[in-house]
DNA sequence: GTCTATATAAGGATAGAC
DNA sequence: GTCTATCCTTATATAGAC
């Protein structure tokens, strides 16, 4: 059996190449370099490229899953509290494993069959439950009457630079983060106080 | 010299392709399908698979730019007006060519050298004017202060779900699309009334 | 302007020596 | 567990017949 502590290097230069160039632009030889290894010796540590790319996506597919249930779970939270609970769940994740979360945000279409309708479920699962809890708050007067599936997904998309973006170095704190993308998304670009 | 109206054709179909699949997963081979084409035939009206990845590039490049620069040159418009103005820019420019714009957004990084730096410069510039407008609203005290970064990287992605989602067959009304996004934008998620 | 045939390079993955 | 050598497939692109 293959060392497991090199495999993980292998996992983490992957999402990091998948990242900056792509599934499909990033070859095995490419691979191989980055940990200092020939190309048919990855195949003791990972069984192919497709098999690193499940890993990245269903790791993280399950994160995101686990952190809605959590949300959901929470009986004390009304809709707004729910969705900021979302919003700091999007920005935890994000800012703990970022390469890994970035590879999962663009190239999961790349996964073959059946592991694609697989993902598909889970995403859209969790889309669901987002959506419900946006209907949830529109229907309770809470949150203004808008189309959900606009909401839901200009939402959603809102925290894609973090992925694409976000450096640790960037020297943006994750609490000022938190606050300041929850302050946008709850109460919108425009002042209270125009006139202070 | 290649007849112009297959070539449109062969653009369109490759724009398609290339936010279906990415730049590096589509062939030309199966480009070459799309359009009832051998592959060698395409190079009597393109002349290589990145001059495609350019033209789509910095046609739409040049898109965003161009509507900047009307919004700028809009003495009438204070800092909100022109948030709302470049929305609808943003909501015009996907819904006229999809695929283009879907193209264009994530696979500009597959242009190589020097094309590649050109386009950032582009995307750069027009990133540096929205933001300055963010800035402007701040200092007037109509926007919300915040730091200018993070609104603008949330605001411009949360237009990505667009390219990736809307369909015109989706029967979502461009002028409901324009109105909920300046809304949600504009004013956050959270009813101004929650009584009512 | 489209085809067949082909040049040339690179891809994922395996076999077998060490 | 890593290597060299190699298999097989696919990629972009060109040459030249029609």
């Amino acid at each position: 059996m293959a060392n497991s502590l090199r495999k993980q290097e292998i996992l983490e230069a992957a999402a990091r190449l998948f990242r900056d160039r792509g599934y499909p632009a990033t070859s095995m030889r490419h691979l191989a370099e980055e940990v200092q290894l020939k190309a048919s010796s990855l195949y003791n540590h990972i069984g192919s490229k497709e098999e690193i790319l499940k890993t990245i996506c269903f790791d993280n597919a399950r994160r995101f899953a686990d952190g809605m249930t959590d949300v959901q779970a929470n009986q004390e939270l009304g809709a707004a509290g729910k969705i900021k609970a979302l919003i700091r769940l999007h920005i935890q994740i994000a800012t703990h494993d970022l390469t890994s979360v970035t590879a999962f945000n663009d190239e999961w279409r790349h996964l073959s069959e059946p592991h694609l309708s697989e993902f598909k479920k889970m995403r859209k699962n969790y889309e669901n439950a987002f959506k419900d809890i946006l209907t949830q708050g529109i229907e309770e007067g809470i949150f203004r009457s808008q189309n959900p599936t606009i909401l839901l997904y200009s939402i959603l998309s809102s925290f894609r630079w973090l992925y694409d973006w976000f450096k640790p170095e960037r020297s943006i704190d994750s609490k000022q983060l938190e606050e300041e993308m929850t302050n946008l998304i709850m109460n919108g670009l425009l002042s209270n106080n125009p006139s202070e």
